[in-house]
DNA sequence: CTCCCCTGCTCTGTGTACAAGCTAAGGAAG
DNA sequence: CTTCCTTAGCTTGTACACAGAGCAGGGGAG
């Protein structure tokens, strides 16, 4: 939209994400703007459009502040996914028209940095897969994405690739491996399991590291 | 939010949906701050609540335009509400608290308007057909409702009801009906089903409708 | 001592003014 | 006659100012 705007809402954004913004935490316009500077106009456009990505709650009088997760919205939330991106790989497979060469690419560039989980890697890790499942959901259709957004990257996904173990990277890594060669063959069936099972694995590990002792 | 944002975004959000504002329309921001009488200020909010509700599409210097559905479009959020509202009904006959009896009331009040589909009852069972669903996705959790939003009340479904026949009206209502027994079973796969069935039904109602001669 | 009311402050909601960018139309040159 | 450049108009993006609604703190009365 507007170029402080979208700077504005991108940066909170990040925050948000990256958990540099704690849940619960109120965002004052006139703080924000002050810290960006920049006025309180954009800084609106920005908290509104934080709103509409579920990050953060406004209140009529009383502004904005950064949304709290409970844990059933995050078995909820891995449940939507599950679904949805099963739905989206499905769509990708029989339909969707994707460049598997760069798919298979992304997948090699994520596995490169197999070896060390520990340092920036998981980061950068972070970006290929999420560049990966936006290339499904594209090829899946034109409102799915923008449905997806809401769901893709919660507060959790952020710290999910820094807390994995090396074998669920491992797994993690070849269903992904396995998810491009079901779309390959155009299976639809396959394509969505591959993708459920990689969902609901990646929120089993996220249950895992929250609540160690289990429920 | 606020009062004057609220009130327009509601207002164009009717006109919108109404078929009152043609597709491909553009809204410039001075020109609906002048015809509701408030200042740009607001009307900006709303045109962004617009935008995330997926009725407008905002480029960034030229400002908002009634969004074009294509027929891919149609067809493709069909299926996304097939998905979702099957999987909604299937959350809430298996563990959402729903007042059945006030289900059943919906139900009954939309079959009493079965006989004049012509005159205003058309919008009248939309209202009540809408609150039923809506009930549903608010048993089934928290966030399904808002993904909702975007699918639920699309341009077409506003005109859904005008142009059904006798017969598929009542095996609509039939559906309702059974949506009901089946939440009432907590019976999460018959609910399910029932409700791709409903959805699927009316999807193949719309296309007709809009393309006689079939595709 | 406790509870209620009042007052002051803070923050959001809205109005308005200015600046910047895009579009399109008109004129001049090849 | 065509094409490119320039300029003017319109529309959005941002800054700033004011008004109104909550909320908290303090003071007074019971």
């Amino acid at each position: 939209m507007s170029q402080s705007a979208t700077r504005v809402h991108a940066e909170l954004r990040g925050e948000i994400l990256g958990g540099r913004c704690a849940p619960g935490a109120r965002l004052r316009e006139e703080e924000v703007a002050e810290r960006f500077g920049v006025s309180r106009t954009p800084v609106r456009e920005a908290l509104r459009r934080l709103e509409a990505d579920g990050l953060v709650v406004v209140t009529p009088r009383r502004g904005a502040e950064v949304v709290r997760w409970r844990d059933d919205d995050i078995a909820e939330l891995v449940e939507l996914r599950a679904l949805l991106e099963g739905h989206a790989a499905r769509r990708a497979a029989i339909g969707g028209d994707l460049d598997l060469v760069a798919l298979g690419d992304l997948c090699t560039r994520m596995e490169a940095h197999a070896a060390d989980v520990d340092g920036r890697a998981a980061d950068e890790i972070t970006r290929l897969n999420m560049e990966l499942h936006r290339a499904v959901h594209r090829a899946a259709g034109r409102l799915l994405p923008d449905l997806l957004v809401r769901l893709i990257d919660v507060p959790v996904v952020r710290r999910t690739f820094h807390t994995y173990t090396e074998a669920e990277l491992r797994r993690s890594f070849g269903q992904h491996r396995e998810l491009v060669e079901a779309l390959a063959a155009g299976d639809g069936d396959w394509a969505a399991a591959v993708m459920q099972a990689h969902i609901r694995a990646a929120g089993a590990t996220l249950r895992s590291t929250r609540d160690p002792g289990g429920r």
